[in-house]
DNA sequence: GTCTATAAAGCGATAGAC
DNA sequence: GTCTATCGCTTTATAGAC
């Protein structure tokens, strides 16, 4: 029925969605077979480690799509032009608000403990790219790391609050807001000099 | 050996932490018991209808405490006293970031869809209740609303954050910095009168 | 690569002894 | 109220046919 010889780079993105509807633990081989199409011999000859082999890979990818798409960008780019274009990436990526990010479903339960460090380094690496984008357009360090952290913050809780009230405009405009802090922020640092 | 007459108001609590910790899916009656010492069959004799019954439970008790401790002072107690101990029942509440809101991440996975309402209403009281306070204390309709929605968002935020780095102190900054901005919003408000 | 069959463990839930 | 035993069912994981 399904003849078709799929790669990993295929599945995976599949996987990870099942992961981000059903949370770690909510995610059995059954619903992710459901959810994907993927039966559950294909899934472990894919991942012979099983559920935990997938969230590891899964981290990895989004991992790598973040360091591509957002924070290198942020750390060598145009300051003004990586800072918009992470606006609009993080939009697109979370869809608006009615995509969950994993990594902070993650970090909410036990599921912590077990990919500890993934977890750590993506709010950490997200937080001081943007700070490092902000320092090298003029804004105060110590500034720029608080409002760094009070973005991606804000992002997690526009997520979280979207999805409890079932409304994405709540999530869209927290990054308009934020948008908009840190222009004025840049605009507050610029013409002094 | 455990001959003790428990209630099930001194139970209650315990699941609910269990609940907490491992999330609704990872929360099975093994761990429940690991974590709390209630045996499977005190469980069930208290909560026939398993785990739906136990969260669904769990739900209410959570929103009686927010509606005396949070909503009600909020809603027709004086503005300025309702407000700060708002922020200091928060931070009590969820152990200065340690501790997990459990509505939150029930709203991040397919659990939500069990529990919709009670999500649903846990989130809007809270922000009406605070936007109401915000304005009796003269603060504009329209600003009071959105510093609610933004009040809420970044306590979710925070404690999302403050897991996922294994930081408490993210959590107690970001009151500190919404309690700040209170202030500065009643602040500006209140003088031109 | 995909599927089915199957094993062993864990799951939610019930019944009954104490 | 608490515990143990037990029932079905689902789970993860493996093996082997195709």
């Amino acid at each position: 029925m399904t003849k078709i010889i799929r790669e990993k780079s295929e599945i995976l993105p599949l996987v990870a969605e099942a992961f981000r509807a059903l949370g770690y633990e909510g995610a059995s081989f059954s619903r992710i077979t459901k959810l994907t199409g993927i039966s559950k011999g294909s899934l472990f000859h894919f991942f012979p480690g099983g559920k935990e082999q997938m969230a590891a890979e899964i981290l990895v990818e989004i991992n790598n799509w973040f360091v591509t798409n957002i924070y290198l960008p942020l750390e060598t780019g145009e300051p003004m032009a990586a800072l918009s274009l992470m606006w609009a990436q993080t939009g697109r990526y979370f869809h608006s608000g009615g995509r969950v990010c994993l990594v902070g479903a993650f970090a909410m339960d036990a599921t912590r403990d077990y990919f500890q460090v993934a977890i750590h380094d993506y709010f950490t690496r997200w937080i001081q790219a943007l700070a490092c984008c902000l320092g090298r357009a003029g804004v105060d360090a110590a500034q720029a790391a608080a409002f760094a952290e009070q973005a991606v913050l804000n992002i997690q809780g526009g997520l979280v609050l979207a999805r409890a009230v079932n409304d994405e405009a709540v999530f869209a405009r927290t990054l308009q807001r934020l948008a908009a802090e840190a222009e004025a922020l840049l605009a507050c640092q610029n013409p002094p000099r």
